[in-house]
RNA sequence: GGGUAGGCGGCCGAGUUGGUCGAAGGCGCCUGACUGUAAAUCAGGUACGGGGAAACGUCGGUGGUUCAAAUCCAUCCCUGCCCA
């Protein structure tokens, strides 16, 4: 098996774990964020950046990296590793996710889906074995089933056609994936509903995955959904094999996910956020380019020990962003996917001392938390 | 000194057959959003004075024509360009 889960801990005051990833570039801590570059790069980091603020397994995209350069080059250049200079493991994104985004520019049918290019408006198809092709001749050490992202709000009726067919394409995927470097994991979907998200996962599961992701969730649903459904359908989900939530990253989110027993995260949340000049601090969000900062001499967090805070302060970063300098957000970004790190290190950390639900307390207390409204605050 | 073009909100700038213009648009500024990236993006707000709010006044100044002026007239001031 290309990537096995070492389960170190379970913890007793929650379902939270503790485990080491095996994957063909190496092994990643558990739980883990893992930073997004949909496009083979992380926007705004070098590799070398990354590693910096201990990035262990990072992301691309299936679909984007089909359109452009295209997996035939990549493979030309030896693998995704190599052509973006990385090497520890990726997962690559099936394409799954733009079936969702790309909502306007697509069509869906039994066989895959139509593709409108969103770079020039040309037709192309990715269905499950288009989709475990690019992602074989991409080389990633977990590629993800072809699935549809479901939308929300959808009605059940859909959303249950939606996670059955997820369920007949992830089975194409496992006939068509022949790669033995690489895992494939499967998705589960069902929208909000209870029935279908356990129907779901019983289809999902009973097939060979060696890890499986929870997918269709922070797509714009209240938070208080989402928990609920985490919280009947990780239950029903194999204790000894990894279990990936997608999409998901403000810093509530990752704890509370930990804590109902996820393995892995990803998000485009502290990069996208940090280019849009918004930091995550330790006491909360920090919109950077706002006027309160024009003269403050402070780093971004005092308790960051992050390049950008260890060398600069909010007053340059509010002057760079203004001034539209590169520089501002490469170091927002550098700051931000350092605090997702750091957070993720801190909670591995109360999940071996048994203290995670004390930790999430502290956290909120500090990052702020609003009872008048139904859920903590977003990033 | 002569000629000529112009002076509009923080800046640039549209508007000059008078009305529907206190005034398009851009920039700037202020604020918000962003969760398997069509995102270094997107959305909203933003002239001044006056006042509780409204009325009202202000498109270089002043005066005029008119039911009505940023738009027409007179005059003054200022700026660019050309000629001497």
């Amino acid at each position: 098996m290309a990537v096995k889960l070492e389960l170190l801990q379970e913890s007793k005051e929650t379902r939270a774990r503790l485990g080491k990833l095996h994957t063909p570039h190496g092994t990643v801590d558990t739980p883990v964020f893992m930073p997004v570059g949909t496009q083979a790069t992380v926007k705004a980091m070098t590799p070398e950046e990354l590693k910096q603020i201990d990035a262990q397994i990072i992301l691309s995209n299936t679909y984007h990296l089909f359109l452009r350069p295209g997996h035939e080059l990549v493979a030309e250049a030896g693998g995704l590793h190599k052509f973006m200079n990385w090497d520890r493991p990726i997962l690559t994104d099936s394409g799954g996710f733009q079936v969702f985004s790309l909502g306007d520019l697509r069509k869906i049918t039994e066989e895959g889906v139509t593709f409108k290019s969103h770079l020039d408006g040309s037709t192309l198809f990715l269905g499950p074995e288009k989709a475990m092709e690019i992602q074989m001749a991409l080389g990633s050490d977990i590629a993800m089933a072809f699935d549809e992202c479901t939308p929300y709000p959808s009605e059940h009726e859909y959303a249950k056609k939606s996670l059955e067919r997820t369920t007949r394409w992830a089975e194409r995927c496992l006939q068509a994936h022949t790669r033995k470097d690489q895992a494939v994991f499967g998705i589960v979907q069902g929208g909000m509903f209870r029935d279908l998200r356990e129907q779901s996962v019983q289809e999902i599961t009973a097939l060979p995955f060696p890890g499986f992701a929870i997918g269709g969730l922070s797509v714009g649903e209240p938070k208080h959904l989402m928990y609920e459904v985490l919280d009947y359908t990780i239950p029903l989900m194999p204790r000894e094999k990894p279990r990936y939530l997608m999409g998901v990253g403000s810093p509530d989110c990752l704890i509370e996910g930990v804590i109902r027993g996820v393995d892995m995260f990803d998000c485009v949340l502290p990069t996208r956020i940090a280019r849009n000049g918004t930091v995550m601090t330790s006491q909360g969000k920090v919109v950077i380019r706002n006027a309160e900062h024009t003269r403050d001499m402070r780093p971004l967090d005092p308790n960051c020990s992050c390049y950008a805070c260890q060398n600069y302060s909010r007053a340059y970063i509010r002057h760079l962003f203004k001034a539209d300098e590169i520089l501002g957000l490469r170091l927002t970004t550098i700051h931000n996917l350092h605090f997702l790190q750091d957070l993720m290190k801190q909670i591995r950390q109360a999940i071996k001392d048994e203290s995670l639900l004390a930790f999430r307390e502290e956290f909120f207390a500090r990052y702020g938390y609003d009872n008048e409204k139904e859920s903590p605050v977003s990033c």
